[in-house]
DNA sequence: GCCGCGCCTTGACAATTATCAAGCGCCTTC
DNA sequence: GAAGGCGCTTGATAATTGTCAAGGCGCGGC
């Protein structure tokens, strides 16, 4: 793998407090690689061969069951995926496409675990970033468990607000179908649930997203860290 | 606390690696302490000050919103639970309780830290443990996701059969109520639910249930590594 | 034994969510 | 600019799941 690449990666918390050497051996195993939109990278099931790292781009974390499918997360730059299964050496339990075009740093597994088993600060780095996925795990299933399909969404549309600075006015990142199936639901049952948040000021057009009364959406949504704050 | 009590604790792989300087420093701030059933033991919100070990009995991690209440997990003894809290010194995000008459050990959170900074063994082993919950939890979630009720059941099912050993007949570890939590429905539509499955085999009464169509059972329910076997 | 309590079950009904089938609107392509 | 494709929406309907109220059953206490 090219040295121009390494600055972006050694920059992620999980890297950057290890050694140059462990760094240096990671990466000469590593190669970067572009893929075009709606490409499996890897399927459930499979052993994990590799550590993703996404540089740009983004991808869909899904799954299916009996010939249904939904997706569990969607990874952006610049972070990693499929941790668990690498440090575990067990089988991915998700699949993973591309969103859009992307770029992909590919670290071989066993590359991973060799230096993890002989650089505590790796394994540390490691600890914080597999406890962080664990946390928003829980989060979205109790959000799974305890709302209702149109509470989950009223909550869904105050977390992006606030991703994307906190404007009254902002743009969903991804497409409907997707979002009703991050959401747990059907596409008709989406378009219907944007519907039952008018009454709460909320507007629609197309991507765009206008919420007219804060107060009485959040009044509706009852927002909880717990649940929807990504950072704790 | 007494030293009598320590070999259970070392076994554990969370503990076994680290060294008996390290592991003795640990055991020195910590207690343990009986509980009777139904004991709050710990709040969704409240800093994570013990990382709690299980000695005996059972405990209920569920968590509360707007209301509503559900069962996330249940602990069985010997493990540890609220690691991820732990280690990243975040509030936690789930509530526990005693099911029954409980032995808890509780170990000082900033000591588990202070240790983990220094002993790349405790690291690696908590990489496991996390690699571990943090897979269980996408379990449950592709669970919840992509099955009806019905076949969250016969699932659940299935999975509690192979873990009493695997015979036509076993008992339910809890009760129905909170299986119905921890499945996602509510008491009324279990008691449905188990009647739906008599087409297939299932008979119940009370705690006992009897299958008498394996493979009937395992037709309908479609048991996927992937997602029931916590093994892996 | 009998009572009372708690849990589970059952039935009737309501709410939520999914499915199926059109139809609309936008964008691309030719 | 017309045609076609695709994603989104809408309506009608069905399936699933939840709610409320009542009743049964078992178990411990008196």
């Amino acid at each position: 793998m090219p040295e121009a690449q390494y600055p972006e990666i050694r920059t992620l918390a999980l890297f950057s407090g290890m050694t140059d050497a462990h760094f240096e051996a990671l990466m000469r195993g590593a190669y970067v690689q572009n893929f075009p939109p709606q490409i499996d990278l890897i399927s459930e099931g499979e052993p994990s061969d590799f550590l993703h790292v996404v540089l740009s781009g983004s991808i869909d974390l899904y799954s299916e069951w009996n010939g249904r499918e939904t997706s569990m997360a969607t990874v952006l730059p610049i972070s990693t995926f499929i941790l668990a299964a690498t440090v575990r050496n067990a089988p991915y339990l998700m699949s993973a496409r591309t969103l859009e075009k992307s770029r992909i740093v590919l670290i071989p597994s066993q590359d991973v675990r060799a230096i993890f088993d002989v650089d505590g600060n790796f394994a540390r780095a490691i600890v914080g970033e597999l406890g962080q996925c664990y946390r928003a795990v829980i989060k979205a299933q109790k959000d799974l468990k305890l709302r209702s399909s149109l509470e989950r969404l009223a909550n869904y549309l105050l977390r992006q607000q606030k991703r994307a600075g906190g404007a009254a006015d902002f743009d969903l990142m991804f497409e409907k179908r997707r979002l009703a199936s991050v959401l747990g639901m059907t596409p008709e049952n989406l378009s219907r649930a944007f519907k039952g948040l008018q009454p709460y000021g909320v507007a629609v057009n197309g991507t765009h997203i206008s919420i007219r009364d804060q107060q009485d959406l959040e009044r509706f949504a009852r927002p909880n860290p717990l649940i929807d704050d990504h950072a704790i």
